[in-house]
Parts: C-alpha cells; sequence; structure tokens
DNA sequence: GTCTATAGCTAGATAGAC
DNA sequence: GTCTATCTAGCTATAGAC
C-alpha cells in the first residue's frame, strides 16, 4: 500500500498481462512485443521496467511465489497439529490457484521446465530460493507428522511430489482437466469437491489406522 | 517391423530427435534447424517427411501415445479385478515413462498447454483421440471398480488427475524432483519406491476398507 | 531425398529524440 | 517514461537445382 516506489502503475500492469501470456503459453512462446501492446506500451518501454525478458518472467514468478509464501506461512508458523495442518495447506494452496488463475500453470512450468535457461541467471535465485523453502516447509511437516505418528510411513519427498500433482497440476490442466470434469474446473463446486477428494485421499492414505498393513 | 514404408531410417532419427527436444524445451521453444541438424539434415530436407512445423509436434506425440497404447491396452482388456489391473496400469504407465524418457513431459505438456494452437489443427485429432481413448478407459476401470465395491466412492474424474499428478507429472519434474528426492528419478531404486508409494497411496486411500468413515 | 538460396516475418535488445 | 527507428539474429516455409 504504501510502497516506496515511485511508479507502480505500469509495472504493475506489465506483471498482469506477462502472467497471463506467460502462464497460458510458456516463456519462449510468448513475445515482448504482445506483453507490450497488451499492457498499452510500446515494446521498447517495456526494457525500462526490466532489463530483459528473463528478469521480467522471474519477476513474475517471484510475485506469483510471495503471494503463496504470503498465504502458507501462517499456517505452516500455526500450533494446529500436523494432519490439520497438512489439512489447511492444502485448502490455502487450492484457494490461492483459484484466485489467481495462471499461478497453477505458472508454478506447474517452473518445477518440469528447467531446460528453458541454458546458463543458471542470477535473476532466477529468488525463485529457486522461494520454491525450495516452500517445498522444505511442506516436506518437514509431514516428516513431523510420520515422526508423530500420525501419519503412515510413507517417502515424504515423494508425498510432496503426489500432493504437487494432486493440487498444482489439476489447476492447470485447462482443457483437459474440463472435459475429464464434464464442467469448469475453477466453479466453486467443483474447487470444493477437489478439496474434499485430496483431503480425503490423504486421510485414508496417509493417516495411521490401527492396523496398518505392511507393502 | 515390416512397414510398408520405404525410407524408415530418416523418419524415425527427426522423430526421435524431435522427441527428445519438444519434451525438453516445448513446441514454442525448439526450432527446426536445430531439430534437422541434431538429427544430419540440412534444415529443408525436414519438410519433405513433414509438411509443417505442428505436424512433426503431433507426430512426435502420436508415437508417445501409440507406444503408450500398445503397452496399456491388454492390462485395461485383461481378466483380472479392478484393483489388480489398476496396480497393472500404475506399473505399466511408470515403466513406459522411465523406458522413454521425455515422455512424461510431452504428456504433461500435451494435457495442460491448450493455448499452444490457436486454432483447431487437423493434425492434432489422433493425438486427442489418443488421449480420450486411454482415459476413458482409465476412468471406466474407476467406475467398474466403485460399481464393484472395492473402491471407495471417489470421483472418478478428480482420482484419475490424481493418478496423472502421481506418474505423468513426478516423472516430468526433471531437477526439481530430483533435489526433493536428492538423488536420480529415473535410478531402479526410486522407480521402484515410486511405484510402492502411489500403489500404496492408492491402496490405502481407494480401497474400500470394512469401516469407511464418511466424509 | 538432400541440398542452397531466399522470401517474409518476428524475435530480443539498443540508441537516442522528446 | 514513452516513443520511433534500427540492429542482428532467428524463425517457418518455399523454390528449384541436383
Amino acid at each position: 500500500m504504501s510502497e516506496p516506489t515511485p511508479t507502480i502503475g505500469s509495472r504493475e500492469k506489465i506483471l498482469d498481462v506477462a502472467e497471463s501470456l506467460f502462464a497460458r503459453r510458456g516463456y519462449a512462446g510468448v513475445g515482448l512485443r504482445e506483453v507490450a501492446e497488451t499492457a498499452g506500451l510500446g515494446k521498447s518501454s517495456l526494457f525500462h521496467h526490466f532489463r530483459s525478458k528473463s528478469e521480467l518472467y522471474f519477476a513474475v514468478l517471484g510475485r506469483v511465489l510471495d503471494r503463496m509464501d504470503e498465504r502458507l506461512r501462517p499456517i505452516f508458523a500455526g500450533g494446529a497439529g500436523p494432519l490439520e495442518r497438512l489439512d489447511r495447506i492444502i485448502e490455502a494452496l487450492i484457494d490461492e490457484l483459484v484466485e489467481h488463475p495462471g499461478s497453477a500453470r505458472l508454478l506447474l512450468r517452473a518445477l518440469f521446465e528447467d531446460d528453458d535457461f541454458a546458463e543458471p541467471l542470477p535473476e532466477a535465485e529468488p525463485v529457486e530460493g522461494a520454491i525450495e523453502s516452500i517445498v522444505g516447509r511442506l516436506d518437514a511437516l509431514l516428516r513431523e507428522g510420520v515422526a508423530a505418528g500420525v501419519l503412515r510411513r510413507v517417502s515424504t519427498p515423494h508425498t510432496v511430489q503426489t500432493l504437487i500433482g494432486a493440487t498444482i497440476y489439476h489447476f492447470a490442466s485447462g482443457e483437459f482437466g474440463e472435459t475429464l470434469l464434464g464442467g469448469p474446473l475453477l466453479s466453486s463446486e467443483e474447487v470444493r469437491r477437489r478439496k474434499q477428494e485430496v483431503k480425503a485421499l490423504l486421510h485414508h492414505g496417509l493417516a495411521a489406522t490401527p492396523a496398518t498393513p505392511g507393502s
């Protein structure tokens, strides 16, 4: 609200437009001319705000991750039990993906498209750090649940992957997902159902039961 | 083996190279010059084998889906119970993703990147049909399991999405996945663990238990 | 079936006026 | 802070010789 930055208007608008376009068509699939013109600028004006295409891209990703982190941090740090915290993380994660469509695709791309940039770029570091931070806290939460005996003795990294697939992939799946479900992905009804399905799978599939069968 | 096509060599080599490149960098991120030269040809010679870039892309995707279909079809059609068929589908799917690295990324892209082509291309139709066919049989298998009472009353389309995330996303996750697991994704040890984790989650999370708690 | 040459276009990025 | 003009390089695709 009281940012020290003098000019907020253009920069934010560029980020909004770029977020939508990069989410839909990926880094290589978007040209800066289209970004600029959709934001109501000439192409060259972009370079006044961002020194390169990759800097713009990682600024977009960084903003997505900041929003996510802001939403998840209080839950991770909260005092509830591991299983309840996990439920609330899943709900908050899904809420964030739904409230900012495009986030899911952007994040999914960031997680599996590592060959887009041949050389490691300095502007990518904060983004990688933010991802590691969130994923690390999720993994720690799972380990805590296993240690406390409220979760089965799963591999926590594998479970992180499964949760990413169940949330981020699902809301990134767009047209395919809608064909599969036979309706919109983002309707409050389908969102509620998704949360319920993921939490149910998690509870039945992860929660320790009195008699846990072996492998 | 006894294809009626007279010249197999170049075409297959182009498909191999294109499969690897499209998997790594996506449709827009790959130029035909690089494909051609990696395959040992001049750029123009590509257009003798494929009339356009999109035709090459969907030929690559079609081959991936054909291999997958060939592997999964006997299992879908087999006479085992729904739960055992489901286990075997997961194992075969993972085997296919592991034996042909690149398939996972290619398929993941095909499932969530629907905005790459503004207009519907005729060469995309067989690919869409192949995806629908496989997904439809998986959904039918899940519905059969629910009807037979060996699976919980899950939403089968949501469960399809979860299974896609748990398999295709996982093996598409590349560098991120390896950082998370702390080692190679495709080692026989990690592959075995992945199968085990997914099947365990499925059995605990989907299999009907004597006392099924409500939502 | 592969090649050279080229058309026509767009990309990311820079220079410099205002 | 936005603009026009321009640079170099890349792109898909075609034409036509061999």
